[in-house]
DNA sequence: CGCACCATTGACGTGGTTCAACCTTGGTGG
DNA sequence: CCACCAAGGTTGAACCACGTCAATGGTGCG
């Protein structure tokens, strides 16, 4: 593998492109200066894991470019994910040092870190910015409780639709009919639905076949009528 | 339905069983006082709803005493449960007016609530609350992560042994053989599990001819051996 | 060009659901 | 006091969605 410098310059908070977005949102200028002094990017390559489950992570922070996963996995191998972490999302609890979770890069990323314990003085200085961390911890757990019904109700294909469905709603670029990039293979797919390689595959080409998707090489997802996936993915268009 | 009066009159804080494992654990005994002066006592019959899902819920607070559930539902009737409240456990968010579940008491069941506006002002006045509240949302989405790899991985059997050793490690009163009370029905234990009613009762019957656990009427459990019966679930020793 | 690696497709097996009958238990009223 | 009933729970038989196993197809990289 060629050799690449994972120690990026990081830019000015101001300048970050997930500025008001990430554990950071609330913060004013001066904090943004404190957090300036404190923070480090750093990346990994596609498929490095970035910590085991059980191991010390003397760190937290936001994801700042790509997409990781968080995993869990049973002694005879059965593995699920448990998490999916996009740009601005928080890694890490500031009140524990090891990793609950096995976490790896589903794509090259890019993260910015803070010290643990320098992270957690800054919590607890700072009543908004605990407070903005209350908030995503409690926007996870909804995410999290959201996930717990597309595992232990949903058919294959609405809980196939339910992924792309989310990843169009956060990733999506062009319009008309929208596109995204999936940050996951087949297997990474299987592993958060709690489905098999196979399966995914079969209800993806069962998809297009209905013309609900369009796909494009490995990665590439079209989708002319979110709202036909959304129904199909049995999503109440309430929220 | 006989009536009875719901509106018991609250113990004070310092007399209450779950003191030292809600919310108020890390409260001093000044804000104690404070608490006091805020909360108050209700109590539902089993099978009542206490709130559905997207209606306003003016309080939040801790269950004292009794099991309640939170489930979300899909349009065709599909039934998930989110969460299983337990005494000390809290329910509802600061920062919203709205419940995102269904909550309904599985038992009889008391709560100490708090008018949400006055919580909210606790939690922005007293930092150590804030944090606690921010502690018990991180483990509580912890748990709907372990909860994600039983609903995605697990086998029904497995499931259901999952379930015993939580109520068992949560409620378990005798010893030798560990006894418990199942405060859910088969109906409630199935969507709990992503299962159906006659699966969780084919489980049940399962583990008991193989002398894992002892059934005593509807709802009490025994288990001579809870190291089998988790390692039954699966469940890793280590933490 | 050729080798990995990822993805797709097919044939077949099975764990859990569905549908239906029956059993148990606790509460009610004759 | 006990016959009856409703609700919750158990059991059986048939079905099917998804898993398993195996072969084949595509694609990007050295």
């Amino acid at each position: 593998m060629t050799r690449i410098d994972l120690s990026l310059a990081a830019p000015t908070c101001s300048a970050c492109p997930i500025r008001h977005r990430a554990i950071c949102a609330t913060c004013g200028d001066d904090e943004l200066l404190r957090l300036e002094r404190m923070k480090t990017y750093r990346s990994w390559r596609v498929g490095q894991t970035i910590v085991m489950e059980g191991d010390v992570l003397p760190f937290v922070g936001s994801i700042v470019s790509g997409c990781a996963t968080l995993t869990r996995s049973m002694e005879d191998g059965r593995t699920q994910m448990v998490g999916l972490l996009l740009p601005s999302d928080f890694v890490g609890r500031h009140d524990r040092d090891r990793a609950a979770y096995q976490i790896v890069a589903a794509t090259d990323v890019t993260f910015c870190l803070f010290r643990r314990a320098e992270f957690q003085q800054l919590v607890r200085d700072t009543p908004h910015v605990m407070e903005r961390l209350l908030k995503m911890s409690l926007d996870e757990l909804d995410a999290a409780r959201e996930w717990m019904m597309v595992l232990g109700r949903k058919t294959a294909r609405e809980k196939v639709a339910s992924l792309l469905v989310n990843i169009l709603r956060r990733t999506a670029t062009d319009v008309h009919p929208i596109r995204a990039e999936l940050p996951l293979t087949r297997e990474a797919m299987a592993i958060y639905l709690g489905l098999t390689i196979e399966t995914v595959s079969r209800q993806m080409t069962a998809l297009r076949r209905d013309g609900l998707i369009g796909l494009e090489g490995r990665r590439g997802i079209l989708c002319a009528d979110l709202a036909a996936l959304q129904a199909e993915a049995e999503i109440d268009a309430a929220p």
